[in-house]
DNA sequence: GCCAACGTTGGC
DNA sequence: GCCAACGTTGGC
């Protein structure tokens, strides 16, 4: 049985298209200790992942990806001439952790935020959460269906 | 661009 | 261990 996350990036830094151009990607510059939990612990080989547009016109679901690589240390942490380096991360004692995910799917059309916040089954959803703001987050079974079906009907 | 909410840092 | 100051997230 699989579960379910939701992942949030700002289109600008990395759409739902730039990941279907690269198939595969990892998941890097995730600088939030629960988030990284989640990744470093949780996220399994096979997991669905909502692929989520931040700061965007409009924000929203993107599309679906797929965990293919479970929690390793992240590479550009450990990296000097990386924009992501941590000067406390290191090879033997890494901080940050990241995972490989594919691209599944792009929606037809982005479910919006607004769309999300209307639906009645959704309202315990972490992401509607007022003030939250957690990055990679869990998504219930029961979630993951309605909002494949909100997708379906756009 | 604004700003509320949050997480982290660092002085004490 | 408290908490003010600061930086960041992310909706609007």
């Amino acid at each position: 049985m699989p579960n379910y996350w939701l992942m949030k990036s700002e289109p600008e830094a990395y759409s739902i298209d730039d990941l279907k151009r690269d198939k595969v990607s990892l998941w890097d510059g995730v600088r939030n200790y629960q988030a990284r939990n989640f990744m470093r612990d949780a996220m399994k080989k096979g997991d669905g992942v909502f692929f989520y547009h931040s700061n965007a016109e409009p924000s929203g679901i993107a599309g679906i990806a797929e965990v293919v690589r479970e929690g390793y240390p992240e590479p550009s942490a450990l990296n000097p001439k990386h924009a992501y380096y941590d000067t406390e991360s290191r090879k033997n004692k890494p901080v940050w952790y990241t995972v490989d995910i594919k691209f599944v799917e792009k929606f037809k059309q982005l479910v919006p935020l607004e769309t999300l916040r209307k639906t009645k089954a959704l309202e315990q959803m972490p992401l509607l959460q007022r003030g939250q703001r957690l990055s990679v987050q869990p998504v219930g079974a029961k979630e993951w269906k309605v909002i494949l079906g909100l997708a379906a009907a756009l």
